[in-house]
DNA sequence: CGTTTTTTTGAACTGTTTCAAGACATGTGG
DNA sequence: CCACATGTCTTGAAACAGTTCAAAAAAACG
């Protein structure tokens, strides 16, 4: 029953911190769009590139998703791509009974929608875990431009790409892990996620419940919850609630085996 | 422990029928490609409709993958979609430790290779689980008839569509189904692919062992086998060894949530 | 501030796995 | 064609992991 250094109150006005201003580049030009802000490799970044002053055609509109609001829904016809600017999304399957597998979680700087874009439909539903800003992006803008740029072309099946390997993972880890190993990739996979924009890689704020995270892993939400004690009485990590230190990512990847740790799901 | 009609040697002989001559076309001009009968409305149907002319182009070669062996391996760089002309392929997410995870099964007129289209490299194993014939598509023809072709492009996000979709359904049963739903999805979605083929929904000899059945459901085999067995004694399916009778589709889907019952995967 | 939701934890239970043995099937070489 | 070796399938019993049910504590919400 370690709570080391997580105790009472004081965590809170630190926690607030951690996710949303750690990040290096700061700037909250809110006239500009985000787009070309954005960390990953993504659509957007070689839209900006490549079809410098096209920008205006491409980006429908900024729009606000208020938490518990979907962004669009499963059977909605496919018109856009999103950025998301701020905020955080969960992308759900829903199976009509309560029952519901969520394929994946969103962060700033991901985009959205792009397993729509074989199909011209949503397949999930994308639903605001809390207030989010995304920029919309007209697709058939993007795909008159992909067939005039050979490189908005390959972005596009990278994006794609991205998809079904982010599925293939969760397969894997669905197919094969141990509650213990899925909630060990699960921490470990979010962590690099932001480390890789600019968050701490330690310390973060869950955006979303116990519950969630277990429609996403294959669990209980009870289940979650015990591997996450366990993982805080072996000294692994501090948490408490929302708010999670990974003390010892490294422990963490051993209750994985090392062939599946690759890049884990988030 | 039923075995109406099951029994003996005599099952053998007929089963051999069951999976290979209730096709309905039996054409089996050998010296002629065999993409144009495919029954699916995938690229090569749409090839041949559009490029008429130009199958020569696109076609590479016929090829003959015998038993175990791999038409590809994951890392190899993609060129090729292949149809698979007759036999039976598994598709496998090796993870070193021998571990694997079984990302489908593919038979005659199925697509194989389409994942790796977005990275340009494969990123599974497509392995013969009984001497295979196959034809190879040169994708680099493919892509460039697209690009004139509006048609061909979208049929190529169709096949990548269609890949994402399977993904997503084999995540629902890996996420929330418990071995029985498993085993009847399973069966049913088999069994439903075989049909739309034109052969028997009804018999079918599996290809595949227990264990690679077991691999891709996220079970042990002895579990697969456990299952199998309760279906046969509620007298849903005849079943021994590789040979399945379903005597009560609706039954077996009864096993299932109606809200996952989908198309199954097979 | 009271209400509702989320999280934690315990205890009993259940489904799946593990281990082990035997039956059956397949393939090989004599 | 047989006998043997090998691999696959079935079944049972015991072990285990994860779920279910329940209750209480902590947080979030209006």
């Amino acid at each position: 029953m370690e709570t080391v250094a997580l105790k009472g109150k004081n965590i809170e006005s630190s926690a607030l911190l951690w996710h949303g201003s750690i990040r290096e580049s700061p700037s909250n030009d809110s006239s500009r769009c985000g787009i070309c802000h954005l960390h990953d490799a993504s659509l957007s970044c070689d839209l900006m590139r490549q079809g410098r002053g096209k920008e205006e055609e491409v980006l429908q509109a900024h729009r606000r998703v208020r938490q518990g609001e979907a962004l669009f829904r499963s059977g909605d016809p496919f018109t856009c791509l999103y950025t998301v600017r701020t905020g955080f999304f969960k992308t759900v399957l829903s199976v009509g009974d309560g029952r519901e597998q969520v394929t994946g979680f969103h962060m700033a700087g991901d985009l959205l929608g792009a397993d729509a874009i074989a199909l011209q439909t949503h397949v999930c539903d994308a639903i605001a875990l809390e207030e989010s800003h995304v920029c919309a992006i007209l697709y058939s803008r993007i795909e008159s431009l992909a067939r005039s740029i050979p490189l908005i072309h390959r972005q596009l099946f990278k994006v794609m790409s991205g998809e079904i390997a982010r599925q293939q993972q969760l397969m894997l880890l669905l197919g094969m892990m141990r509650a213990e190993e899925r909630v060990a990739a699960f921490l470990l996979g979010l962590s690099q996620r932001l480390n890789a924009r600019g968050y701490s890689a330690s310390k973060f704020v869950l955006r979303m419940t116990r519950r969630e995270i277990g429609c996403h892993l294959g669990l209980k939400l009870e289940t979650v919850s015990r591997m996450m004690s366990k993982f805080r009485e072996d000294g692994l990590i501090e948490a408490r609630y929302k708010y999670v230190h990974i003390l010892d990512p490294a422990g963490l990847s051993r209750y994985i085996d090392p062939m599946l740790a690759g890049n884990a799901t988030g």
